[in-house]
DNA sequence: TTGTACGCGTTATCAC
DNA sequence: GTGATAACGCGTACAA
């Protein structure tokens, strides 16, 4: 059924074969126009016995479009990444894009560079970044649809978001009515989404009348949350809940802490972000907000699309976070001893 | 520093600024031969102000190379493929190759057709399936390099894969040393690496004098361990130990088990494949084997790129797998009751 | 060392 | 409805 030669078929092949020019395969492929039964049955035939397929780098160089679309984030090992990947592949796959991965974790410099060469070989990108606001204004200079992640980056940039202001609000809220009074934030404040998230928990207590303890890991991951639990709980005033910047920091932090002797929920409540599938198999399962990361990847690769049909004047898009209440989360008991 | 047009600036934009032919300039951009001082200097100058680069599309249709590779994955949530990604991403940012990423899950049916339309974009491709061999054939047609995981598909396929065999046999000679007796294997039989694990597994038990009890899940996910439960702990011959298919199911099983008021690993020890990071964090921590996943992920593009490059004749890989014993297995304990 | 001329496979444009 | 042909941007014999 295939050609004895390498090469595989041309559109001149097929002309040739069906005794047409290449301009009238050409639009019979892409279906532009209706032609004689009889051109139209040459056609078909010479396409079937040559099996010739249309080559996209050749329609590429000339329609200007590739069809596929760059998505880069920050570590594709973390849950909510996964899921925006996830999300993103499943409508690229309905809608016949490819999507070219790019995992930044160990290429923190120079990723201007990189996305610069990207955008070369796409049609447009979905970027997950904590490069500073100077370097973003130069992805306007790309000339390619860009939707970023948890920040409008002004001027022509869509963006994508879960309302992670809000979600603090509702862990908040939460912990107050489970009658918990000392409350810490440990936060990571290199994320694009940490001052916003920190900003609704604080607001929140405020209103209550209370004040929040303030912590860094050192990265948003297991390990960080683990070594946090010294600082965090060893200190003269321990707090009796823990807000954590997602929800890898809360299980690393939830793990050490009872390792250490201390009891979670009853002596400590604990929570995080994201609400990774982990999240419901831990010990105690972990009460966190569901920030919609495959939701986020899906309409973060359907406005892109929008974008790059022109179809879409650029804005701001935030998703509803949605709380989660586990076991990691219990009423204060009665206090054990008194503080200073 | 960047020219008035929109029209991005081509190889004869330069050739007419530095004055010399397109083919020089060509020349000097791939760095094959030396050149005058002169021209040297206009070159470089040219190329400067116009800010050019060269079109990776263009260049590709003519070398037949698009430096990108395919990644085909059957799930990125399960973390052991999130590593396999992870890997190859790494190496590829390293070699400066493009990933063009795919997550099969929700496209079961048309992967060869699939594939094929990818062969067409890409240099090669690295890809981990469950499509039957009658398939697998199909992909040697395509007329470009492919590297597939856990299996050698024959005759002109490369393949990596961690021992499947030997890991099977660790688990099961540690927990026949802790005095277990009663074994039983949950596999997930639809999994490439099954037969291997569940053969490497009853290898060593019959070796010992022992027969294994095999039953299968559903899925190879945390929710397919919580529902095998029922079945492989509620029967009337329990187990004292299960090894399961991977830490996803492990994770699942564990959790629904305590849940049932079955204790691990006091009552039933449990184990998984792949020490995905989560897997030290569960409780108790899981006992498992490291299949090493991101190895494999690097491995497998390496080798892609050797393929690609004429330098490497496919044949088959096996990386050694290794034992991470936590706290999820555990001497067995008196019996309670006698069996009939 | 450098230039000329052509080819890669396709689509767009203009005739007919 | 169909054909001839010029693009698209680059690499590379071959000639000079």
């Amino acid at each position: 059924m295939r050609s004895e030669s390498n090469r595989a078929p041309t559109i001149r092949d097929v002309a040739r074969v069906a005794n047409v020019s290449t301009a009238t395969v050409s639009r019979y492929i892409n279906g532009a126009q209706k032609f004689t039964a009889a051109t139209e049955e040459r056609l078909r035939e010479a396409i079937a016995t040559l099996g010739y397929k249309t080559d996209p780098l050749a329609r590429s160089m000339i329609t200007g479009r590739t069809r596929t679309v760059a998505v880069v984030i920050l570590d594709i090992r973390n849950p909510h990444f996964t899921g925006i990947v996830k999300g993103a592949n499943r409508k690229a796959l309905d809608l016949g894009y490819n999507l070219l991965f790019v995992d930044t974790a160990e290429r923190q410099s120079g990723e201007v560079g990189m996305l610069r060469e990207l955008s070369r070989r796409v049609d447009g990108l979905i970027v997950s970044s904590r490069m500073p606001d100077s370097d973003l204004s130069a992805l306007r200079d790309l000339q390619k649809p860009v939707v970023f992640f948890g920040r409008a980056a002004g001027e022509g940039v869509h963006s994508v978001s879960a309302d992670g202001r809000s979600a603090a609000g509702m862990l908040a809220r939460h912990l107050i009515d489970l009658g918990h009074r000392k409350i810490a934030y440990l936060g990571y404040p290199l994320a694009r989404w940490d001052s916003e998230r920190k900003g609704g928990l604080t607001a929140a207590l405020i209103e209550a009348g209370l004040t929040p303890q303030y912590f860094a890991a050192e990265a948003p991951t297991l390990e960080a949350g683990e070594k946090a639990v010294g600082e965090v709980l060893m200190g003269s005033d321990r707090p009796d809940a823990v807000v954590c910047f997602n929800d890898l920091l809360a299980i690393g932090f939830m793990n050490q802490a009872q390792a250490a002797g201390v009891r979670v929920p009853e002596q400590v409540s604990v929570t995080g972000f994201d609400d990774i599938p982990f999240s419901r198999f831990t010990s105690p399962a972990l009460t966190t907000v569901d920030m919609q990361s495959e939701a986020m990847g899906e309409l973060a690769l359907v406005r892109l699309l929008e974008l790059i049909e022109g179809t879409l004047v650029a804005s701001e898009e935030t998703l509803r976070p949605r709380l989660v209440v586990r076991a990691s989360t219990a009423r204060k008991a009665a206090p054990l001893k008194s503080d200073v």
